[in-house]
DNA sequence: CAGTGGTCTAGACCACATC
DNA sequence: ATGTGGTCTAGACCACTGA
């Protein structure tokens, strides 16, 4: 039976509803909506499921259906992952559901460069640099932590990364980093900020390598290297890191596979 | 009322049902196949509409919801689009639903580079080359069909492209490329070959300029640009072309967004 | 065994397009 | 006024998981 027909609009029930009432969005979308502030929130932490699709029926009054598909599209955002028999989870980057998802960067004979050795040449707390001020959406001169660090594969440096992370959403990470040296700083931004990349944006450029990275990389200036700007967006779409990997593209390559 | 309560496995109706039943795919899946050849057939042309979902879900006994799974489908897929109140239209590249969509080329300004001024240099049936032939799966020396040519951009020229396709997939294709010299390869592979590209894998690499792309770009030797490998596949998993795109990187990048 | 998500049905109302 | 896709309901059976 329709629900429009059973409440008309003001036999209404329960807290809950009354949050998803006034909007004249699809129910689905709102408890979607209410879903994901559930689980950035910590109500279900990575790892964990959630309510089965008949509990949160019940809990919002509404049919299964409706909230199948609420949770259906978290799925497919990659929020959570569902398994028949099993129930709905939390996905993770520090689980083993997609970890780095989002390296796009190959060898010549196809492997990831993503759990090679890594060195971490600085670390520091400093006011942002110009160029990741533009793409944090930050002010110039805003607090930042600046991290560089250096990737090897088959023990020849690959790859410079520079990390500039919005010092506002990522308070004292500077030690973390220091101390922990994580292969993954998404893993980082999650267990301790609560910050969970879902979208990144990358620029590919190719320019002449200069300065400290040419030093770094043991190239001459003016090699051409390949630049890649990422800026990563966490769930809600605050950009919440910049970054700009160069390396030497007689080694690696970006690939990307879209349809 | 559940179907498999009415139709136990035998009271079974049409030819249709025939098609779609030994298979233990779910339903939704099967039509969602059947639709997809059909598609492919011509039986609806780019810019077409579908029958409605009534009318499919009579012409294959089976419910709404289940034939309307199918469809969205292939709408997140991009074979067709949905518009409430008007239907599902088979999409095209031709048609304005999601033109240059593979075009992740863009220059300082935010511009895609897809709409300037094209010029053909060259135009030729050749054996393929080896590079292009281990892409597109051929052994060396088969048949190709070879384009190169030049994107502008303000009157400069930013990029050169060879394109090679197959040409036992698309035969006689030279003669058209040298007459219509069309913007979109994509388009006329839709029209001419009914080969829809659905997926492109694209490997993107810094090295310096040589020989006859410098010389095209004017650039110096050496000079640092930006390479971008394209390998296209048709609808169905097919290899249809490979390309390289070669572009001095002060005026253009290469742009992802992904998640 | 009970519980979970996955599939399928049948029917309702809605907003929107078109004529 | 008619027809379209979009939303929502209520209930069925299934395959799979785990205790």
């Amino acid at each position: 039976m329709d629900k429009r027909l059973v409440e008309p609009d003001e036999g209404v029930p329960i807290a809950d509803r009354d949050v998803l009432r006034p909007s004249p969005l699809p129910l689905y979308q709102q408890v979607k909506r209410h879903l994901v502030q559930r689980v950035l929130a910590g109500e279900w932490k990575p790892g964990q499921s959630l309510p089965s699709e008949q509990k949160l029926a019940q809990e919002y009054k509404l049919s299964q259906g409706t909230v199948r598909k609420a949770i259906e599209e978290m799925a497919q955002e990659g929020l959570v992952s569902r398994q028949a028999g099993r129930g709905t989870f939390v996905t993770s980057h520090s689980g083993n559901y997609e970890p780095f998802r989002f390296h796009r960067l190959f060898d010549n004979e196809g492997r990831r460069i993503a759990t090679d050795a890594v060195s971490f040449v600085r670390v520091e707390d400093r006011s942002i640099n110009a160029r990741a001020a533009a793409g944090l959406q930050l002010d110039p001169g805003a607090p930042s932590t600046e991290c560089l660090r250096l990737r090897h594969l088959d023990d020849q440096p690959v790859l410079v990364e520079k990390i500039v992370l919005n010092a506002r959403l990522t308070p004292d990470i500077a030690p973390i980093l220091s101390r922990e040296e994580p292969p993954s700083i998404y893993q980082l931004l999650e267990r301790d900020y609560n910050l969970l990349v879902t979208r990144v944006v990358e620029r590919v450029r190719a320019r002449g390598a200069a300065g400290e990275e040419a030093r770094l990389l043991g190239l001459a200036e003016g090699t051409p290297v390949l630049e890649v700007e990422r800026i990563a967006y966490s769930l809600g779409g605050a950009p919440v890191e910049w970054r700009i990997m160069v390396g030497e593209t007689s080694k690696i390559h970006y690939l990307h596979s879209s349809g």
